[in-house]
DNA sequence: ACAATCCTTACAATGATTGTCAACAAGTTC
DNA sequence: GAACTTGTTGACAATCATTGTAAGGATTGT
């Protein structure tokens, strides 16, 4: 699994809202210049994130996005998944639906792949928005 | 880092010659039909594992492809690598010529890229086609 | 009303991946 | 040495995912 570029600016606007202190909300363009993303793809990002429950919007002059939940409740997995789908490094290694393979490969590869796939999801899980904040103070 | 599908048919194609007992030469036909690979593929794939060293070729008639080292010295990470480029998931979490990021990523994001790339690594890089062909034959 | 801001959709450009093919080189068999 | 078998090389079209942009719509505050 390769991380695309729109997974990329997703964590970091979730990062610099998991950094932003008092409850303020950031305006989008306010965000895309802290986190150096086009502000045109945040554009596209923002809403799933919404609606996935991630972050809380607000029309209007003086609106933006807040984190809707405290960061520690927020996983890098979570983030990831949302934009990414499968967290395997190859088809026939993802655990629903897995492509399907050759016997030879089933017995052998896939087992491989699938210990790659539990590792990346064990520390993608492990990982909270509130630990990336603190890293990022200092 | 995504698996490609040629890196897949490379690793496959290791594993069926570490499967040959006999030390015995198969041809590109026949590795093509035990890998489930298109052999027009199969014609690009073999040549690179040939110049770096990890199969030998023989032409003409009963010519064909054999390992050149022993399995338990060719791990999956070597096969990887030679198709693949960089193992991490994202550019700017390579071990070398790392993409440029914004400050705040490289000092809360990229060090769990980083550790996702290191585990991948040590996977790949203990698991031989020894193992491979060892699990392959239950 | 007006301005600020988020929302949705469509889209063009780019680039990587995938598989195919044809011509060639090298060895084996008779 | 002629014919056959096999690996080698490079060019190529089709496909597909990714990336960024733009334009218009919806909602809210002043």
């Amino acid at each position: 699994m390769w991380i695309s570029r729109r997974t990329d600016y997703a964590t970091r606007a979730v990062l610099a809202l998991a950094l932003e202190e008092g409850d303020q909300a950031i305006k989008l363009d306010e965000l895309a210049q802290r986190t150096e993303v086009p502000a045109s793809v945040l554009e596209q990002v923002m809403p799933t994130l919404r609606s996935a429950g991630i972050v809380r919007s607000e029309r209007g002059a003086h609106g933006g996005y807040r984190l809707n939940k405290p960061p520690a409740e927020v996983t890098l997995e979570r983030i990831v998944r949302l934009f990414q789908g499968p967290l395997a490094p190859i088809g026939y290694a993802t655990r629903r639906n897995p492509d399907p393979c050759p016997d030879l490969v089933a017995r052998s590869l896939r087992p491989v792949w699938a210990e790659v796939r539990d590792a990346t999801i064990d520390i993608l899980d492990r990982t909270t928005f509130a630990e990336l904040a603190a890293r990022a103070k200092d």
